[in-house]
DNA sequence: TGTCGTACTTCATCTGTCGTAGTAAACTTG
DNA sequence: CAAGTTTACTACGACAGATGAAGTACGACA
């Protein structure tokens, strides 16, 4: 299991590409990140939710309710332009991260 | 420039790979890393010296003084048996992280 | 004598994560 | 059809690690 300090940073971008292709929401959103990292990381559902208020209010994402659905309170998300390119600036940071970490790292 | 939150979890590991070939302090540990990054990345004074107490407090690394040295007020730091033990899963830790991370990165 | 580089220390603040807990509808299974 | 499970959140408080600002103090250099 990865610790949560390591991906902290990432929580966000992990989000918004799970937006990448379409609007959704946090259940869906978590089952998600679940499913794709294969069970290796799992978002807790504080995170989630918290990121979420983080990433609207900076204007990376927006919310709504799908009427006509039967009554399940959902809270859909889509992600606006400024998200994308947020989200672009941030595969790009992790391209050097990954470059600068792993001069720290022996390899056993 | 890399962001903190990013890097955050790998500080600690970061000092310690420092530490791997020897005893320094802090102002070379900071010197090194900052060179080793291609001066990507630039520890704050303020985390290094918080990252010295915490990893002695875990019993990661261990500080001295060297005496007969004119008065600079050095602590000089070496890495334990514990702190190797330490330092080695988190290099596992990253292969797994990128891993999951990539999962989650569209290339352009 | 003054400024720069070295080598820290203290303190207060902020951000993001997490544990705990609670609500409530909808679906499942005996 | 009752009871448990899954879905889908929300609220609150605590905490760790990073940070900014500021200060101390020694030595070198010019």
């Amino acid at each position: 299991m990865i610790s949560s300090d390591v991906i902290r940073g990432y929580n966000d971008t992990m989000i918004l590409y799970m937006l990448l292709d379409g609007e959704s929401y946090g259940y869906e959103i978590s089952k998600n990140i679940r499913r794709l990292s294969e069970e290796k990381y799992v978002m807790k559902e504080t995170t989630l939710y918290s990121a979420f208020t983080r990433l609207e209010k900076n204007g990376y994402i927006s919310s709504f309710h799908k009427d006509g659905e039967s009554g399940k309170r959902r809270t859909y998300y889509r992600i606006t332009e400024e998200g994308l390119a947020y989200y672009q600036e941030k595969c790009s940071e992790w391209q050097i991260t990954q470059e600068v970490v792993n001069k720290f790292i022996k390899e056993p």
